[in-house]
DNA sequence: GAGTTTGAAACT
DNA sequence: CAGTTTCAAACTC
């Protein structure tokens, strides 16, 4: 995060941005969230994540919103040249500094594009480049997002941007260049906060490369495009859309795929082959995990934009829907983490993680059906939900197999370190494909219990239920399942996706990840909650009657989790201890004990689901509670809170998301899952209600229920445990580098 | 590998 | 919403 932060004081006094600081608009965009607001400026504007549009949609109505936004993008973007000082004053003019910001990003992606590809006349490429398909694109990107907004499966929307942003941030010297170009014009265009020169230069550098994709390459058809218009939003979510990140400089094109529709097009983009390097890649990599993750269309288009990859596409003849199938797996052993690393090119860049590289497999592995070379060492089990937990910072890495599959690594997160003890930096995630005997397959599962590249043995539910793990997991089967009359892949896709659709009807969350981060939630209050070791917990919470939650038939110890208020478990023995964890390290606070451990009732609990439970925001027909107690309550607020974010909502989207705890969550994780699907615009509109208080909690449910008004008990429980909260200091395993 | 146990998901 | 059934993973042998 501190990478991602930029500084202002690092600003060389000739940074020509020094002066567009100095405009009202700078002012006005860095007083609306005085923290990070660049950073999540600019991840809410990666212009190929549509979703990021969203904000606006997600409170009010989305597609208008998106589509106005839009256009308004366009007409921006025309009257947008780079040394123009129009777009400072059409910001000024523009009532809302986010709106217009993004527009004004959106634009800074064109005038990128248009430089890096002709660096000699910077100043027209915007133009010159917009018509015509470019247009459109721009256009069309809008469309995406009113799918998004409107689709449950927004859930990962917010995810990629710093995702993208950050990695960005250790972009490559070569890439920075290219950006530099049209660098000082994107700053006028978009830039916010982003003063830090370096930053401004990553930054524009993602913008580049997206760019790339909208004006350089014409292969685009417009037809393709329709379709995607057109795409369901579920289909989006659901199916895997892959990355491909060919690395291979060797490769002229590169292929992008329009997962969102499961269609892909195919890009060519020689004008980025200089910029692809180790270090591009590495940059690129974390768009492009969170694109099979999230929905796919916008990021997949992102990622096609920004993965200068090397490796083979998998490209269909004919447009064909590519659906690959993702897996993330935790590779144990150095060696794995080894290949991992010096294969891609990448390895340097991020100085103080492991870099994010894609790497090319070098063996081919197909999608089900076909010959998967395993993968050397033993695999843990990642399921996507486990990215959530990761901590910032981490590396991410994703491996683009020739065959289109992608292997994603990422380090383990907290929780699955705590489940299996790994040394997190010890450990990277990696597709393993190979796996495929019950041995193995159970190993993958072993450390972190989450779940993992799931290959299911169905057998009547035809792999359409959340059953099945492949299909929970938002992944088609593959060859090493077992599973019989599977209907899930993509020659279903159609049922598929109906299925999906039916059950996130029935409950928006079941796609969403099963363990999420507390401090996901909080951090957005100014809680220090993901310093809590028991920092992750299940997102329903158990119901185990006879594991003791020892086994992994509980799915809080599955995850690596402890057991919490949410769990109606019986006997809990749970080792992770967020029941136990809760208690204990409140104590060690100074709390006084207040819970036992298998007590279904405890205010510290009760506690920490108002102040730390992202989950608990949940659709308004879940019976928890979506009222966030902290807001109200605490007082401890920051200025970027929900609540602050203000009624207009519209005019300041970014501003809104960013309070959304989704948008706090570190860098590389919980994005991808935690993010809870469409609910999230209830719950941040619900938590905005100043008198959310603490709640109470239902004997029998174990559920909370706010308590109107008033500060009672509640609220001095809550004040305790922010005091606690405030003492404690933060275990640096399971906190991420502070944002700021 | 077969059978059992378990608890989530689905159903009523 | 609670109780029951179905299901498949986890587990045991």
């Amino acid at each position: 995060m501190e990478l991602n932060t930029p500084n202002k004081n690092q600003i060389p006094a000739t940074n020509p941005l020094s002066q567009f600081e100095d405009s009202p608009v700078f002012n006005y965009i860095n007083n609306l969230s005085p923290i990070e607001l660049v950073k999540s400026m600019h991840n809410g504007q990666a212009f190929n994540f549509p979703s990021f549009a969203s904000p606006l949609s997600v409170f009010a109505s989305p597609q208008l919103s998106s589509q106005s936004d839009a256009r308004s993008f366009m007409r921006r973007d025309q009257f947008s040249e780079p040394s123009k000082p129009e777009l400072l004053q059409s910001k000024d003019e523009n009532d809302t500094s986010i709106g217009v910001f993004e527009a004004a990003q959106l634009t800074g992606l064109s005038v990128e594009q248009s430089e890096c590809s002709t660096p000699a006349n910077s100043s027209k490429g915007v133009i010159t480049k917009l018509p015509g398909e470019h247009m459109e694109l721009a256009i069309e990107e809008p469309d995406t997002l009113k799918y998004y907004c409107a689709s449950p499966d927004d859930n990962i929307i917010m995810v990629p941007l710093k995702a993208i942003i950050e990695p960005q941030m250790a972009g490559d010297p070569n890439e920075r260049y290219c950006s530099r170009k049209s660098e000082k014009d994107l700053r006028k265009i978009g830039q916010t906060g982003q003063n830090e020169d370096e930053a401004g230069c990553d930054w524009v550098a993602l913008i580049s490369d997206v760019a790339d994709i909208l004006t350089l390459e014409p292969s685009i058809d417009e037809e393709s495009a329709e379709k995607q218009k057109m795409v369901d939003p579920g289909t989006i979510s659901f199916i895997s859309n892959v990355l491909q990140a060919p690395q291979d400089n060797s490769d002229d094109s590169e292929t992008s795929y329009y997962a969102g529709s499961s269609q892909q097009r195919e890009i060519g983009e020689p004008g980025i082959q200089p910029v692809e390097s180790g270090e591009q890649n590495e940059a690129h990599q974390t768009p492009s995990v969170f694109s099979g993750t999230l929905p796919d269309k916008p990021i997949v288009n992102d990622a096609a934009a920004k993965v200068d990859i090397r490796g083979k596409s998998y490209q269909s003849s004919s447009k064909q829907h590519k659906i690959r199938r993702r897996c993330l797996v935790f590779e144990m052993g150095a060696h794995k983490k080894k290949l991992a690393f010096e294969s891609s090119s990448s390895t340097s860049s991020q100085s103080d993680h492991m870099g994010a590289s894609i790497e090319k497999h070098a063996t081919p592995r197909t999608d089900k059906g076909k010959t998967l070379s395993a993968l050397p060492g033993r695999g843990i089990g990642l399921h996507l939900n486990a990215l959530t937990a990761t901590s910032s910072g981490n590396a991410v890495k994703i491996e683009t197999l020739a065959s289109g599959k992608q292997e994603i690594s990422q380090p383990p997160s907290p929780a699955a370190h705590m489940a299996s003890g790994l040394d997190p930096t010890s450990m990277v995630v990696t597709e393993d494909f190979g796996i495929s005997s019950p041995k193995m397959k159970r190993q993958k599962f072993e450390y972190l219990g989450a779940s993992s590249c799931k290959r299911c043995n169905c057998k009547r539910s035809k792999c359409l239920k959340l059953y099945c793990e492949c299909f929970a997991a938002g992944l088609y089967c593959i060859e090493p399942c077992s599973c019989l009359e599977c209907s899930n892949n993509p020659a279903h896709e159609d049922t598929v996706l109906e299925t999906r659709r039916q059950i996130e009807s029935r409950n928006p969350l079941a796609f969403a990840p099963k363990v999420i981060r507390n401090s996901d939630s909080v951090s957005e209050f100014g809680e220090e909650t993901n310093k809590t070791p028991a920092s992750a917990r299940h997102k329903r919470g158990c119901n185990c009657k006879k594991s003791s939650c020892l086994k992994k038939y509980c799915e809080c110890f599955q995850g690596g989790v402890g057991c919490s208020s949410y769990c109606r478990c019986e006997g809990c023995k749970n080792t992770f201890g967020c029941k136990n964890g809760v208690e204990e390290n409140d104590l060690k606070w100074g709390e006084s004990k207040i819970h036992e451990n298998t007590s279904n009732l405890n205010l510290l609990d009760i506690i920490e689901k108002g102040e730390d439970h992202p989950d608990l925001m949940v659709p308004s027909k879940d019976s928890r509670s979506p009222v966030h107690p902290q807001i109200p309550i605490s007082g401890q607020l920051s200025g970027s809170s929900l609540c602050d974010v203000g009624p207009s909502t519209k005019m300041r989207p970014i501003q809104r998301f960013r309070t959304n705890f989704f948008y706090h969550q570190p860098k590389y994780e919980k994005h991808l899952q935690v993010i809870p699907e469409d609910e999230t615009p209830e719950i941040l509109n619900r938590n905005c209600l100043p008198t959310s208080g603490v709640k109470s909690v239902s004997p029998n449910s174990k559920r909370v229920s706010p308590p109107h008004h008033g500060f009672g008990p509640s609220t001095t429980w809550r004040r305790g445990r922010k005091l606690i909260l405030r003492s404690v200091s933060p275990s640096p395993s399971l906190n991420p580098p502070c944002e700021q």
